[in-house]
This record gives structure tokens, C-alpha cells and sequence, in this order.
DNA sequence: CATTATGACGCT
DNA sequence: AGCGTCAT
């Protein structure tokens, strides 16, 4: 491969932007080229044009002193978010500002992303990676394979050399040495190239103007194979670098090599607003007096070892023998080799989305929570915005989220930067994601002690996961009207999940330690299209933490959750209709009810007889897994309209039974996930449908994080369909489940038995001794009775429970006091984390 | 007074 | 999961 011989079939070409910052800014207010502008964020200039650089301005200058050297200079503030006062509008940004604003990039972000949507457009077969915010690598070596296939067709059936002789009369091919060389370029000469090349590979015309182009080591020799590539690719930066600056006004440098290395070289060689191509002869002399700081990967640390054994330049290092190389950079001795010669085999790689997302701000040191506090809801909402577009374009969300923090001591140290990460919140795309956020990134911010007094925030999204939930999601009506093709399958699942967050909140001292913290409630649809076989997902997903409550949450609780998919008139009917809560207290695994396949009619809302139908559908899939789920008699409520859903619900795709088992499993596996509020951890053990004929799947979910092996497996074998196992920080949680109809409650609690509970927790290698969780269990199931009883006693309607925890319930009942009691006493054996 | 805001990646 | 390096 790339053994000895220099790799020289691939043509690079690297495009970085001039002063782009400036560009964007320049454009955006209407200041003219040639006046002698800089970009400033608070009193630094972090981009400066050509016309200040020649007055003698660079960047990182203070904008006083910059002023002072140039007083035409034009200062243009970055763009500001956060302040109370029009922040973000103007340029009148002061030093004040500092205080209350951040400075954001959005700009140079959006103006990034249009700059490569053109060399997209322009050179589609291109790959293109996009190194920056205002670099771009791309290769474009299968266009210009194209290319030359058309030129040698042509040449066929004319001559050869007179084409030869035609391209090398051309602009972009003149030496450096010849200045104007594009003039020389005959239109007539070249009207039946560019012709040719315009209809084959989408060339430009030969004499495209105002190249700016330059060759390293003299003119190419359009004889070689190798160099006639490289003037190919010079020609398409050329059209790249027209096109951009005709549709978008900006002015571009471009490098054109056989790698990034030395198109990223060349690139920098002649700006602004041209272009340099390196021939691979040209590549030895080159380097042999080229800075380290001017190859990529040499400006730092590495570059600075190197000086410290007298290198300045790459031709230094190669000067140096191998071992001694060797004895100084050990593995990395080879590449460094490498590279000082110019070579590089590393791939230009499509990055056309960010694999990270990221606000900060930096300040003066402070420990004022307030303010802290203030920041971090300035950068949470940042984040959400930027996290909402990124979906929308992506169709992806993250899935971790980071704190930076740089704090204690050493205010201006390094990148001392110290940081702390937690899964993302759930959120609703259009829901109040920003709070969420915010509240998740207090929460990490609690973990770190050492970080007072603060200089500096940052909050960060990452770990993008595909997956639907962008569009059109967020409200039940949507989803039960949505659906176009065949509605195979419905299932719902509501949970309360609390799972941790009760043992931390038992450690923290919170004295009821069975408090709901998050608010699950998914809706998941299959529909199947006539005419593809792919399927459709249509979920809802509400997701709401919430401040720790105890006992039944009303449905008023719950509209405030989430307005949007509440809020409704229409909904609040449905949500009386069916709407079955299950609510978590401190217990055992999470447990999803899923009916399959039932077919939920698609039909309008707003059609009474089409809502009658959704309601009943639904309805009659809770009874039915009611049904199958609690061992004892349960006193499910009635489903609305039971005759008309039940035929509704027994029709079904013959032709699905042998794939529907799998689909559904793998929804419920997306449905633990958002139940459990992350997205890692999560296996599924599915009982296998027990017939196709039985309508109901039901499903114990578990993590498998905090699993012993051994007592995994063990458990599986000998517990099909029982119980997760779990321990003492796992996802402990006993469902109970109201289920309001209109307007009436009860309450059930599905068979994940105490007993089973004890038994999982009874594994060995548990922290928490069987006692423990035992008594534990007893006293938070106590306390949910108590409060239960209490806030359902006004409702008289109130069917009375018939399942063996409502035997429990009576015998079981204890004063609060004395709970308070036991569980202070209890929680002093809780070991920490 | 004053190097900010943002990325990608590699190593543990 | 957290930190360091390199970049613009």
C-alpha cells in the first residue's frame, strides 16, 4: 500500500475561509471589503480581515489597542445572548455586558453550514469533510477520475496535444511566478474544452477568472499523470471558491494536494482569496524548511518537545536518526516521521454533523449560587434551542450531558477544565427542555465541591442517538389521530418511575423517601404502510421530573406536567376515558403493559364516534392487560364502550402474527428506555406472547447495569417471566396504578411480589441485607397507603380494591410518626454510594 | 483588570 | 466517566 512509495492518487483539496468571522459579520452589516474590520468578543479581537491585518492588527489584540493603531478600524461585536436588555441586536456591546451576556457563535455556525451545503451543490460526488467552522477538506478524486475519462474520450477524437497545449495555456495552471497567468487563457482556445468539460463533469470553463492560483516548484507537467490530476483539482477549487463567493459573498483560500496535510499547507500558503497546489515532487523541499508550527499536530506540546531537541523545522526531525527519534516518542516516532515528509494517509471523512454540542461562559471567580445558577439557565437554554434545530435537521438527540466547570484555586489555570456527566433528560422536542436541563445541570453541579470560587461554565450535549420523536409528536391527540396506512398494532404504558433518585433522596434526608420523581407516559403505534413493509413508529413520549410527591397523583397534578398534551379540552376527555397512571414507590422493576396487536382505529378526534372507538380501543386493551397482570381479581374499571372495542381489538393482520412478537418487543425495549429516563442500561426479559390468540404481552423491563453476573443469569433461568433482579441502588420500584375514569379511581397493584422482590434482593452479593429491603419496602409502602387513603377518602365513588395489597393495606397501616421514626433508623443503614 | 467559545479525539 | 491535547 502505502509502503514506501508517497501516496499520490487522491486529490485533496483543503478550503479555509478568509477572516470568516469578519466575512459573516461584514456581510451581515454592510461593511465594504475594503475597510479594515475585526470581530470582537467582549474586549478581544478574535478575527480580524486583511485590510486591519494590514495596519498591522492580529488577532487576540485588545480592541483598545487595536483602535489606537487603526482608528477607522471597524469593531464589530459577536453576537450576545442572555442579557435582560436587547442583547444580541446590537453592536453597542460594553465591557458591562460581560457580566449579564454570553457571547454565542450561532452565526458562524449557520453561515458554516450554508458554505458547505455549496460545495455540496457544487461538487456533489465530492466528499466533504468539514474540519471547522470555516475549513472544509474535501476529496474530490472521484470527480476528477470523471474528469479526465471525459478529456480522454475527447482527445480520441481530436488530438491530444493540442487539448494538452489548450489546458496549459489555462489560468490556474500558470506558474506563481507569472502573475496575471490567467489572461493568457484564450476564451476562444478554450470554448471547446469548457464545453465539453461543462456537459461531462460539470467543469467550469477553463478560464475561470480570478483564480489566484499558485504551483509549489514550478509549472505541472501536464504529462504526468499525477500532476494532471492535481491541475484537475486545482480547477475545481477554483469553481468551489467562484461558487461560494457568488452565492454566499464570502472569499475563500483553497490547497490543493495529494493529502490533507499538504492541502492544509498549501491552503495557508498564499491568502487571501487564492489557491496553491503542491505537486508531490514539490513536497520534500518543502518541508525540509517548513515550521513544525505549521503542520497540523506540531503547534502544540509535541511541536514544543521537538524544539526543546533543537528542531524548528521538519527537515530538523528528518535529520535526526531513528532511534534517537525513537527514544524520545517512543511509538509515535514512525508517524512523526511520516508526516514531517509531508505524507498522510488519513481519510477525508463526511462530518457533516456535530458530535457535540456545547455552551459556556466564563466570568470573574465567584460562589454566588444566584449567579451561578443564572449562568447555567442561560447556557441550558442555549443548549435546548441548539438541540431543538439539531433534531429537526437530524432527526437525533443526545443522549449524555456534561457540566464544565473550571473553578477552586487556579482561576486562570490551563485547561484545568474539570467536568461531570449524567444522561440527558427526556424531553418533549417543543416541551420546556431548557428547565429540564437546568435543573439536570444543578444537579451535577451539586457533585462538585471543588468548584468554588467559578471562572467558568460550560453545558454540553452528546452521544447523538438516531431516532424518531422529532416530528409532530407531543400531543395524544396527534398521536391517536396520526397514521395514514394500517394501524396494526397500539400499546400504550404509563409509568412513575423513581428507581435511584428514592435512595438518594433517602441519603440527601428527605424524610419520605417513597416519592415519585418522574412522570412517564408513552403512547407507541406500529402502523404499517400498504405499501412498503417498513413501519412506522408514532410515539408519545411525556416526560416530566418533578419535585418529590407522594401518593396519587391527580390529573391535575399531571395537566401541569405537560400542558401541551393535556391541556386540551378533547384530551382531558380521553385522558378520562382511559388514561391509566402507574405510579412507582420504592419496590421492585419497572413493568410495562403492552396489548398486541390491536388495532386502535386511526380515526379523526373530532369525530365523536372516531374518539368513542380510540377510547374503547384503548380501554379495552388496559382491561385486558389488567387483567393478565394482576394475579388476584382486579377491579379494573370498565372500559368505555367494551362491546364496540372489543371487535376492534380481535381483528388482526393474519399475515402479522409471526412478525408481530418481535416488533413488539423491540418497542417495548424503546419503551423502557424513556420509562427508565436513560438510554443505556436497559434490557428487556419478554415473557413470549403466550398465544397469538391471547391479545396481551406483558413485560418485565430491568437494568442491567448494577446486575451481578451470576445473579443474572441465575435469575433468568430460573424466572422466565419474573422479576427483575435487583440491587440496592438498581431500579427498585413497586408499581401501583390508579386509573381514573372518569373522574373515579382505583388502584391496583401488579404481581411484582413482595416475596419475588425480596428473593431477587436476597441474591448474593448485595449490599443491602434481605432485612433491610424488607422493612424498608414495608415502611415506604405504608406511607404511599397512608397518603393514598387519605387523598382518595373524598372519593366516594370509589370502587373498593380487591387485590391482596389492599389486604396488606389495612393490617399494615402505622402513624407517620413512627414511620418517620423507622426510617431514620433505617436510612442510617443505607451505605453510601 | 482581561485568552472566549467551541469543537474533535485519545487515553485511561 | 473524566481528563488532557490539539485545533480554530
Amino acid at each position: 500500500m502505502a509502503s514506501t512509495a508517497r501516496n499520490r492518487t487522491r486529490v485533496i483539496l483543503h478550503v479555509d475561509l478568509d477572516a470568516f468571522y469578519c466575512q459573516v459579520e461584514m456581510k451581515r452589516v454592510g461593511i465594504p471589503a475594503h475597510i479594515p474590520c475585526a470581530v470582537q468578543q467582549w474586549e478581544g479581537l478574535i478575527a480580524v480581515n486583511y485590510p486591519a491585518r494590514a495596519a498591522g492588527i492580529t488577532r487576540h489584540m485588545r480592541r483598545a489597542e487595536a483602535k489606537a493603531k487603526c482608528p477607522e478600524l471597524q469593531c464589530v461585536h459577536v453576537e450576545t445572548i442572555g442579557g435582560d436588555a436587547g442583547a444580541g441586536n446590537d453592536s453597542a456591546v460594553t465591557w458591562e455586558d460581560r457580566k449579564t451576556q454570553k457571547a454565542c457563535l450561532e452565526r458562524y455556525r449557520v453561515a458554516s453550514a450554508e458554505i458547505i451545503a455549496v460545495f455540496h451543490e457544487v461538487a456533489p460526488d465530492a466528499i466533504v469533510e468539514k474540519a471547522s467552522i470555516d475549513e472544509a477538506y474535501l476529496d474530490v478524486t472521484s470527480i476528477v477520475d470523471v474528469h479526465l475519462q471525459a478529456r480522454r474520450a475527447a482527445t480520441c477524437s481530436s488530438t491530444c496535444t493540442l487539448i494538452l497545449a489548450l489546458v496549459a495555456s489555462c489560468a490556474f495552471l500558470a506558474v506563481e511566478s507569472s502573475a496575471s497567468g490567467y489572461s493568457h487563457c484564450n476564451a476562444t482556445a478554450c470554448d471547446g474544452e469548457s464545453s465539453l468539460l461543462a456537459s461531462s463533469a460539470q467543469l467550469p470553463p477553463l478560464e475561470s477568472p480570478g483564480c489566484g492560483n499558485h504551483v509549489i516548484g514550478g509549472a505541472l507537467d501536464l504529462g504526468s499523470e499525477f500532476e494532471r490530476r492535481l491541475a484537475v483539482g486545482g480547477q475545481l477549487a477554483c469553481q468551489l471558491r467562484a461558487a461560494v463567493k457568488d452565492k454566499l459573498g464570502y472569499t475563500c483560500s483553497a490547497g490543493v494536494a495529494c493529502n490533507k496535510l499538504m492541502a492544509k499547507i498549501a491552503s495557508a500558503m498564499h491568502e487571501p482569496n487564492q489557491q496553491t497546489v503542491i505537486p508531490p515532487r514539490a513536497v520534500p523541499d518543502l518541508m525540509k524548511d517548513m515550521p513544525l508550527k505549521k503542520i497540523r499536530n506540531f503547534g502544540g506540546k509535541l511541536g514544543a518537545e521537538l524544539q526543546a531537541l533543537g528542531c524548528s523545522t521538519a527537515g530538523d526531525v528528518l535529520a535526526f536518526a531513528p532511534a534517537t527519534l525513537h527514544q524520545h516518542f517512543g511509538e509515535r516516532a514512525p508517524w512523526i516521521l511520516y508526516t514531517v515528509q509531508g505524507n498522510s494517509d488519513e481519510p477525508v471523512q463526511v462530518k457533516e454533523r456535530p458530535k457535540s454540542m456545547l455552551a459556556a461562559k466564563s466570568f470573574e471567580p465567584t460562589s454566588d449560587m444566584a449567579a451561578l445558577e443564572r449562568w447555567v439557565t442561560i447556557l441550558a437554554e442555549e443548549l435546548a434551542e441548539r438541540m431543538a434545530a439539531d433534531n429537526k435537521l437530524f432527526n437525533r438527540r443526545p443522549k449524555s450531558l456534561h457540566l464544565h466547570y473550571r473553578g477552586g484555586g487556579g482561576g486562570g489555570w490551563g485547561s484545568g477544565d474539570r467536568s461531570k456527566s449524567s444522561p440527558m433528560p427526556r424531553f418533549l422536542k417543543a416541551g420546556p427542555t431548557a428547565p429540564v436541563i437546568c435543573e439536570a445541570v444543578m444537579r451535577l453541579f451539586q457533585k462538585c465541591p471543588d468548584a468554588m470560587p467559578c471562572t467558568r461554565l460550560a453545558v454540553a450535549a452528546s452521544d447523538f442517538e438516531d431516532g424518531p420523536l422529532s416530528e409532530d409528536q407531543g400531543s395524544i391527540t396527534k398521536f391517536l389521530s396520526a397514521g395514514s396506512g394500517k394501524p396494526t398494532w397500539c400499546s400504550l404504558s404509563f409509568s412513575f418511575h423513581c428507581k435511584a433518585c428514592t435512595f438518594r433522596r433517602m441519603r440527601a434526608g428527605f424524610a419520605i423517601p417513597d416519592a415519585v420523581c418522574h412522570t412517564a407516559i408513552i403512547a407507541t403505534s406500529c402502523v404499517q404502510d400498504g405499501n412498503s413493509a417498513d413501519q412506522a413508529n408514532y410515539k408519545l413520549t411525556s416526560v416530566k421530573s418533578h419535585k418529590p410527591a407522594v401518593g396519587a397523583h391527580s390529573t391535575q397534578e399531571i395537566r401541569r406536567y405537560d400542558g401541551r398534551a393535556f391541556g386540551k379540552p378533547a384530551i382531558g376527555k380521553l385522558r378520562a376515558s382511559y388514561l391509566t397512571i402507574v405510579s412507582t414507590s420504592t419496590g421492585k422493576g419497572e413493568v410495562s403493559m403492552s396489548s398486541q396487536p390491536a388495532a386502535v382505529p386511526f380515526t379523526s378526534t373530532k369525530s365523536a364516534s372516531g374518539l368513542r372507538s380510540k377510547q374503547a380501543a384503548v380501554a379495552s386493551m388496559f382491561k385486558a392487560a389488567k387483567a393478565s397482570t394482576t394475579s388476584s381479581a382486579t377491579t379494573a374499571a370498565a372500559p368505555v364502550n367494551a362491546a364496540s372495542s372489543s371487535t376492534a381489538l380481535q381483528r388482526q393482520d393474519s399475515r402479522d402474527d409471526s412478525a408481530m412478537p418481535d416488533t413488539a418487543n423491540a418497542v417495548s425495549n424503546r419503551e423502557a428506555e424513556l420509562l427508565l429516563g436513560t438510554h443505556h442500561a436497559v434490557a428487556t426479559d419478554m415473557t413470549p406472547t403466550p398465544s397469538p390468540a391471547a391479545d396481551v404481552n406483558f413485560s418485565r423491563l430491568k437494568r442491567e447495569t448494577n446486575c451481578q453476573p451470576s445473579t443474572d443469569a441465575a435469575q433468568h433461568v430460573q424466572d422466565d417471566a419474573g422479576p427483575p433482579d435487583c440491587e440496592e441502588d438498581s431500579n427498585v420500584a413497586e408499581q401501583v396504578s390508579i386509573n381514573v375514569k372518569d373522574g373515579q379511581t382505583f388502584t391496583h397493584v401488579p404481581n411484582c411480589s413482595d416475596e419475588q422482590c425480596n428473593d431477587a434482593h436476597a441474591a448474593p452479593g448485595n449490599s443491602l441485607s434481605n432485612v433491610d429491603v424488607a422493612e424498608q419496602k414495608q415502611i415506604m409502602h405504608d406511607l404511599w397507603l397512608e397518603k393514598n387513603a387519605l387523598s382518595s377518602r373524598s372519593a366516594a365513588k370509589r370502587p373498593a380494591p380487591a387485590n391482596k395489597t389492599s389486604n396488606k393495606r389495612s393490617k399494615l397501616a402505622i402513624t407517620g410518626k413512627s414511620k418517620q421514626t423507622q426510617l431514620s433508623a433505617m436510612l442510617k443503614k443505607v451505605p453510601p454510594p
